[in-house]
DNA sequence: AGCCAGGCGGTCA
DNA sequence: TGACCGCATGGC
């Protein structure tokens, strides 16, 4: 059980603004299972603590929940205008999470034309067939082995329809080594968007999210249908075109600066919660 | 019931 | 760097 000051933190924010799928609350814990081990979580406002009860040495879980971050900061430089400043001061305490690559690049080539809920399930079913048992209804993350196995059998295709090839084929990938998951690492943004495009299914807005939550490039700035919603409607309607998701990102990037993913994660998790465009300001 | 979902890749002009 | 389509299927 380790203790964790934690300032300006909210772990529910945290934990249920979409970023991650494995994680659900109960009776006010969190309950999950991260780099194959479960973690229960428990957030003390009063003393501003974040209690962990897993196998996970302490500073793994320091670095996954962020912890490190200068939340102020961050706050002060993307403050641009009222609806970003709206949406850290209603949220204030929501941190980036930095996950396991492997997982979060399944994970948002699973998320591609979907929804959060059935997301989730579909991870959680994946989950249970394909990766070990780890007790108490818990599972692991099926591991690239056991996803580039399994195609021929139907067992893989757990409500993923057409994903479910190009995920098969990634795991393959990365079974032969055509594809390496730390080489990201050390490239810059860019080189690392375009070899991570490199795989079939990831396109810009997949390989962002990836950038940003697995890898930790701050100047992702993923943009999916809700955050070119919100583009449109409070900072721009002039880009055009097949490629004005590609457009919104670059300009997410130069508008909110270094900070930018902070930035789209917010204005996410606002519309998520709060649904129609134009109640907010 | 019917639209839409944390999209991508391909095609045609 | 424009406009459309098919893909599979669940949420709401």
């Amino acid at each position: 059980m380790y203790n964790i000051p934690a300032p300006y933190f909210n772990l529910d924010y945290t934990l249920d603004c979409g970023q991650v799928f494995r994680w659900n609350l109960e009776d006010e814990w969190w309950h999950g299972v991260v780099k194959g081990e479960i973690v229960h979580a428990f957030h003390d406002r009063e003393n501003e603590t974040l209690i962990l009860d897993s196998k996970l040495p302490k500073d793994y879980l320091h670095t996954y929940f962020r912890l490190d971050d200068d939340l102020p900061f961050i706050f002060s430089d993307i403050d641009k205008d009222p609806y970003i400043h709206e949406a850290i001061s209603k949220y204030s305490g929501m941190r980036l999470i930095l996950q396991e690559p492997w997982e979060c690049l399944i994970s948002y080539m699973l998320a591609t034309a979907s929804n959060i809920p059935r997301i989730k399930k579909s991870i959680e079913r994946m989950s249970r067939l394909l990766g070990d048992d780890l007790g108490d209804g818990f599972y692991s993350f099926p591991k690239p082995k056991s996803l580039a196995s399994c195609y021929n059998e139907e067992l893989c295709e757990c409500k993923m329809g057409f994903r479910a090839r190009r995920i098969v084929q990634a795991a393959q990938m990365v079974v032969d080594k055509e594809f390496d998951l730390t080489a990201p690492y050390e490239m810059d943004y860019a080189d690392a968007k375009q070899y991570l495009m490199t795989i079939e299914g990831i396109g810009d807005k997949v390989a962002d999210c990836v950038l940003l939550f697995a890898y930790d490039k701050m100047e992702a700035f993923p943009v999916d249908t809700h955050v070119e919603k919100i583009v449109r409607q409070y900072y721009s309607d002039s880009f055009k075109g097949p490629y004005a998701k590609a457009k919104m990102s670059k300009w997410g990037h130069s508008y909110f600066g270094k900070y930018c993913g902070y930035a789209q994660q917010y204005l996410f998790y606002q519309l998520r919660l709060e649904g129609a465009l134009g109640t907010g300001i």
